[in-house]
DNA sequence: AGAAACATACAGACTATATGGTACATGATG
DNA sequence: CATCATGTACCATATAGTCTGTATGTTTCT
């Protein structure tokens, strides 16, 4: 066998990943982890001290993904809006793409696995978990603040609320995608939300 | 003792409930159950032949509760409201009244706890899952259907998408208001959807 | 009415297995 | 050969579930 085990290490993240997706992080043991990566006890506790370890390390995994989508989107809507109405159109937008081509309802959300498990994690941890809604908040939030101040008209509105919204929105589709076993959730209820800030600013034009 | 276990039988379900929105079913073992409730293993096992066979009660009572919550402020919209769109305005407002005088955050849903977890629970479970987010799905429809026959101009809209929002905007706003620890979101985000709803009858009126 | 006889509700010790974690040996690779 | 990466055997504890005992209430029969 090679001596590079970040292959090993990135097989165990992803078959983690999966399960506690699947069965909760309480639901998942070190056991299936392993035969689920097609490795051993050994190669698991060489690479993680522990199961905590693991669940710090996959939660860091998925906020860095997490964050590079963000802003990745965040970037592109910049580029393509011509104002900062369309900037959010098309950032919503893009999601909608995104999620549009899936078939197999999303697995779901990390962040949202642990907060319903949230005893199980350290402060720290779920400290973690509501800085990542905070991010989006902002964002989301930073481009509300820009169509206010193009256009006005922002005193109706509870653009904190608004900025939630979309994660919110997110998390929901998630849920309800799983439930009705329906993948085509996710994009139409994005398209909702969009309808929605279209229509807001529409009104208050 | 008394003869009567109905308590003890309550009780069990009551800390088995909020164990599982703290930290999900596979986070919870029956020995912590029973410290909660403040009972013996004989008393436990006596009440609920398995662990599983308790997750079923529990899903099964939610249901009803559920059910009924459902059921309950449907018959006050349509006492309430004077046509079709009030009533469902009206249906969304009692939701956001009940929540706005929580303080701590919702302990969330039985329904998205499980639906995370999905892999551990049978199939049987799984599709009460699912009917219960159709029968949300049902309710929000006929009055979407109501107030476009009342009104019209239906044909620019997704009826499905825009039932299912409640439940995801609902659903969403659990997760969110845990995890930035504010129990305000959630009437907030109904008062969002409410809104949208109020805007796309009042533009296409 | 009173006492067997029975049923219900619960307590607590016990068991088998699952699970997280360790110790150590072995193979590959620079 | 030295070190990194992994396999295997093993261990201690946690956990779901069992068994037996027992207190309390209910029914029945005289």
């Amino acid at each position: 066998m090679p001596r590079d085990g970040s292959q090993t290490r990135t097989r165990i993240l992803d078959a983690a990943e999966a399960l506690v997706l699947e069965r909760g992080y309480g639901g998942m043991s070190v056991e299936r982890v392993i035969r689920q990566a097609g490795i051993t006890k050994g190669a698991f506790f060489y690479h993680f001290k522990t199961k905590e370890a693991l669940a710090r390390t996959l939660l860091e995994r998925f906020d860095a993904m997490d964050r590079a989508a963000l802003e990745d989107n965040h970037q592109r809507a910049v580029r393509l809006g011509s104002d900062a109405l369309q900037r959010l159109l098309v950032f919503v937008g893009l999601f909608e793409e995104a999620f549009a081509e899936l078939e197999q309802p999303y697995p779901g959300c990390l962040y949202a696995a642990y907060i319903y498990e949230a005893k199980l994690f350290d402060a720290d941890t779920q400290r973690t978990l509501g800085s990542s809604f905070l991010r989006w908040r902002g964002v989301l939030r930073g481009m509300l603040d820009d169509i206010v101040a193009e256009r006005g008209g922002g005193e109706a509105l509870d653009l904190e609320a608004l900025a939630d919204m979309f994660t919110v929105v997110l998390e929901g589709a998630f849920i309800t995608a799983k439930a009705v076993d329906d993948a085509s959730v996710i994009a139409r209820q994005l398209g909702e939300y969009r309808k929605y800030v279209e229509l807001l600013f529409a009104a208050g034009r």
